[in-house]
DNA sequence: GTCTATACGTGGATAGAC
DNA sequence: GTCTATCCACGTATAGAC
């Protein structure tokens, strides 16, 4: 949609990296006017919302790329053991290797959980109910797979803050590579 | 310092609520203001940097008290076990129960990673060092012991992210809760 | 569908009286 | 040591030409 240059799916993976790398707070017009290539005006005619709708945007537009990346490989063909690899190699795309910021983390921490708690908490539960599903499949008790799979999720979120904590993705990279392990209960 | 009402000390905790709870960008003199009870141009005196000298003053506040609550418990008397279990209650109490942010991972999200990286790296590398060392007491070789330490952080961070995330400080104080038994690797 | 121009509030910061 | 008044830049948002 905007211009010619760019699809609406390619203007909101610039915006999208403009949110998870400042927050919402921190994300302000001119950044995303300069990271889209529109003007200010021009962003008010894709999104008469605003920053606010844009960031809902961005919201959606992440769920679809959770989806493809660590929801969709949960469910796959495989042992649960193949299906959590796959997963993991999704979240560490997802995130970039660790270099990048979850969208979540950003707003819950950087402005906007009041806006947007919703949807916070509405991905974050999609994420632990598949992967809890998978564990489930595993043989291991419901309670015990939700419980993994919240563990699951407290790892990848704290390894993303220590990771830029302590400028290096070495602690993400250890935590995804030992996740599948963890999942299964065999550390 | 501001006024008779408060103390430097006391000022500087509300300030220090501000920059939890908003991040570096979303914390305003206003609410920094209203905070302390003081008006903005009182602040400029106290703090004539304004308000990038008053996220420095919290780094150091905040350095006391989790040398206070985090890092003495871990040196004291006791065996490791009680050490450290002294220090995960002084982990929850610093927290507030997981009610509160960590500064460090507010900062990390929140604006402010550029102004503050060393600071907020000395800080996480402090306090990972003595829960180190405290697993070497425990007869944990070097590197597992750092290894641990560096994992605990990143629970106990991640644990901050989802309890907001996800509305419950329940994951916190699960997290907690297997602190000592996780860096004495009994899981 | 994009632009220039602009409005208006707020944010950070300062001057100077008390 | 605190206040009122004020400054200026930036933030969000809109109007209207092209």
């Amino acid at each position: 949609m905007p211009a010619q240059r760019l699809t609406r799916d390619q203007a909101l993976d610039r915006i999208t990296e403009v949110f998870r790398r400042w927050g919402y707070d921190g994300a302000t017009l001119r950044m995303l006017s300069e990271a889209t290539g529109l003007g200010r005006a021009s962003l008010y005619h894709h999104f008469p919302g605003g920053k606010e709708e844009m960031a809902h945007a961005v919201f959606a537009h992440i769920g679809g790329r959770v989806q493809r990346h660590v929801i969709d490989p949960l469910s796959g063909a495989g042992t649960p053991r193949e299906r959590l690899e796959r997963h993991a190699r999704g979240v560490s795309r997802v995130f970039d290797g660790g270099k990048s910021n979850c969208l979540w983390g950003a707003m819950v921490l950087g402005g906007g959980i009041e806006l947007f708690a919703d949807e916070i908490e509405t991905a974050l539960t999609a994420w632990i109910r598949a992967v809890a599903a998978v564990l489930r499949d595993a043989g291991v008790a419901p309670r015990e797979a939700t419980r993994r799979a919240e563990a699951a999720m407290v790892r990848v979120q704290g390894a993303l803050v220590v990771s830029r904590g302590l400028a290096s993705t070495a602690h993400f990279q250890r935590v995804i590579k030992g996740l599948p392990s963890a999942l299964l209960g065999e550390v």
